[in-house]
Order: structure tokens, then sequence, then C-alpha cells
DNA sequence: CGGCATCGTGTCCAGTGGACACGGTGCGGG
DNA sequence: CCCGCACCGTGTCCACTGGACACGATGCCG
């Protein structure tokens, strides 16, 4: 079956960017295509939006077909429609942002065969298309947001350790932060709830456990509070 | 002649939101619609993507067909995707964000005779589409950016009385700014240049003119230096 | 020459951000 | 059993910033 238009229109994908947090790594979730072109090179997941779903529709199906996995946190990154940016014709590509908790995805065989692995975004193989922008820009959105909204929590698992916290803003923003200030801070802003429990299975003394209350947080937004790390 | 592909595409526009600063109130452009769907509603100026240019291209021509005029700052705000949005069928439209010099630009007569016209956008009629929430969320944008980027200035004459940069974040950020903090603070900043003229015309002690040094702040954001209201 | 509208300027205080070090605890190895 | 190691958890001080706050100067107009 074919459809026939008065005027050309240009096709339209959706790429996800897919974060997640490995023991002291940022990582993004990338595919190997199957298919020219880049036949074998990586890629960011992503697919043709069909006609009948919404763009952020379109962005959860293609992560939920290629990595099996679904996310709480995602949202629009930006629009990329440079003419020659795909080798078949003129695609554009709304980018999605995702946050995911590594800790609870086992990646799933993708249902097509192709293969789909964490990378560490410091470290990714030569991406295909113009996917190592769509990655940049999303890293850099990730860095400038993390400061002011609470996204952080995303990838970290529902209990963590405020050592693991503060690594997880080290890795994002690439620098160090100070063990005092930082507890200072963010246990001034009276979001963590403290728990009765304590990390497992260290060769140390345990650190506590805190868990971030998301309830809290919509409150005190509504209130006029803004997070800021 | 006619376009044939093997699965159906939606179409792609750009919609372009521009504000302007009037003496105490922000505007935006809207553009009367001449035919169906929306016929005589006001709308935000835009059209289709032509399949060789690239979107911001696309956002830069619909201005100057449907407005005559050119913006130096132009920037994509979001894509709106929704399966209804169009009555005609699946439109997906990259909405752009303008700044313009209102005092520069008197409104040319649009090329294709639809009108256009200068709302305050506190106050527009009910706009086509979904140019509703486009609107507001450039609103959203613009309230945020203002306030840590210099991108004020754009709506702006070249020189201008610090009075009228403070109104300007005023009417942009809905809150009133201390006098003395504001001076203080925005030229702590060495980034105005303190001219050696004052306003004209006016029936009160004149006011000094400034202009804003682009150059200088190219500079200071390459040493990592921040722009914060 | 007086009135009016706006210009232009400085101080003080409270709160915040950032620098900085050490004793405690729990595990593991010898 | 004891020691060492690695990490946990905590408080002070100071410099700076943001925000509150008022009045004399200037220039036009009537």
């Amino acid at each position: 079956m074919s459809h026939t238009y008065e005027y050309p229109r240009p096709a339209v994908t959706v790429d996800c960017v897919v974060f997640g947090l490995d023991d002291e790594d940022l990582k993004v979730l990338l595919i190997q295509r199957g298919v020219e072109p880049y036949a074998g090179r990586w890629a960011l997941p992503g697919g043709f939006v069909r006609m009948e779903e919404s763009l952020e529709d379109a962005a959860r199906r293609e992560l939920e077909e290629e990595a099996g996995l679904r996310t709480s946190h995602l949202e629009q990154l930006y629009t990329f429609g440079a003419p020659e940016r795909d080798p078949r014709g003129r695609v554009i590509t709304v980018a999605y942002f995702a946050l995911v908790k590594l800790s609870a995805h086992h990646l799933q065989a993708a249902t097509d065969a192709r293969e789909a692995a964490w990378f560490s975004v410091w470290d990714t193989p030569k991406l295909a298309f113009d996917h190592a922008e769509v990655l940049a820009t999303a890293l850099q959105r990730l860095k400038g947001k993390v400061r002011y909204q609470p996204i952080g929590f995303e990838l970290l698992p529902p209990k963590f350790t405020l050592s693991q916290l503060q690594r997880l803003y080290e890795t994002v923003l690439e620098r160090e932060l100070d063990k005092r200030n930082f507890r200072k801070k963010i246990l001034a802003m009276d979001l963590l709830e403290e728990l009765d429990e304590v990390e497992q299975d260290v060769s140390h003394r345990a650190a506590r456990l805190y868990r971030f209350d998301h309830k809290k947080y919509k409150q005190l937004e509504k209130a006029g509070f803004n997070f800021e790390l």
C-alpha cells in the first residue's frame, strides 16, 4: 500500500538518548544497526513515528521494542532536521531524553535481533547519522538540568546512600564536591527520607540509606520552592 | 506533481513565536488566517518546511514572507506533534522562538495579503490550532531564559536607558525590582558600555544611554562567566 | 521661579556558599 | 585477637551576595 501527497514530505522519526548510572560511570544505551545505511554502526534507539501516535508515545514504543525498557523520566530534547542528516533522504528526528534506573533493567534482547548495550558516555564508539551531536546535546541538557531539578534520583535505585548521590552529581557535572557541604545542602532541602536501614555487603562501615520523597517535592514545588544543588 | 511513499508521512511545519517590546508591554506577532481551517482566526506565523531547507531556515523564511521581518535571535522552542492538533491530518510543527527590536520594524504587509499585527501577550485573541499552548510554552521559556542569558537586549533598541532595561525585566518576569539593586547588579557585570549620550525628547531629566557589549560578553562567557539577573 | 517627574546613588544586615579535618565504625586479614 | 583499612558522619568560620531601604540632583514646563 502506498501513500500519495501533493507536496513532498520529510520522514519523521524519534530517537532516544537513554542515560543510566553504573557504579562510577554514566552510561548511554546504544543499538547496533543491522541494515544500511550505517549497518554495523552503533546508534541511538529510535524509529519512525506512526500516524496515530503522539511523539512521546512513539519514543516509549521504540524503547520498549528495541530494548524492552520502560522509563519514568522522558522528555523532549531537540529536533534535528538538517537536510543531509540521513543519506536516505529528508528525515527529521525528534530527539528524546530518558533516565532509567540501571540496576532495575536487565536489557532484553531486542525483538528485531539487533544488539543493545550500555556504553560509557565518555567513550562511545563512532555513531551513525548525527547521533554524536544528539548525544552531546543530551549530555549538556542533563548537566544543566540536574542542578535545578531533582531528576538525578531517576538514575539511582529507590534506596541509596548519600555517597552514591554525591558520586552521581560528581559524575554528571564532571567536578568534585565537598562531602560536608553536599550533605548539608541536600539534607537542608528536607526532600530525603532517612531510612532505618544501611547498605549491605560492603567491606567497611555501612552507610545509611535514604529515599527521595516525591510527594514532598511536589508540595514544596507548588509553594514556590526551587530545587538547586 | 505528486509524491508517493510506501508508508504514510506526517506533514511538517514550523511556527514562530515572535516577541517584541513596546513601551511597557510585551507583544507577540500574530497573523490572521485567510483560509480554512480556522479562517479568520489569529495564528502564529509559520508554514510548511521545504525539502531542501533546514528547520531554522524555514522559520526565517516564513518570518520574512509573512511579516517581512528578520531577527537576530531565533532558537528552537519545542516540537508539537499530537495526532489531532490539526484537523487536516497529521501535522507536526517545530516551534521557534524569536526576539525582535520592535522599534526597528514597521510591519510590512504580508506578501500573501494576510494581516499581521502585534498583540499584548497578556491579552491575545483566541488562537488557531494549539497555538495558545505554543505561546504559553514560549512565554515560559522567555521568563526562564531571560534570567540567565542576556537575551533581553534583543528586545531593546541598541541604545537604551537602565530604566528601560529594568522595565523589560519587570514586564517579562511579572514582578517589580528594586532600582538600586538592579543597577548595582547589572553594572557590576561590566557588560554595558556607558555612552556620552542621554535620551531625547523627554519632559524631565534625561537618563543616560547604555549599549550592550556583545564582544565583551562572548569573552567573559568563554572565561566561565555566567550572566544572572 | 516653583513644581513635577524621573535620575542616580550607598549602607547595612542577614543568609548562603565554600573552605576546611578528624574521630567513629565495621570488616577482613594476619 | 588485634590491627589496619576504607569509608561514614559531623561543625565552624569567613567572605560574599542578595535584598531592604530614602533622598538630593537635574531638567523641563508652565
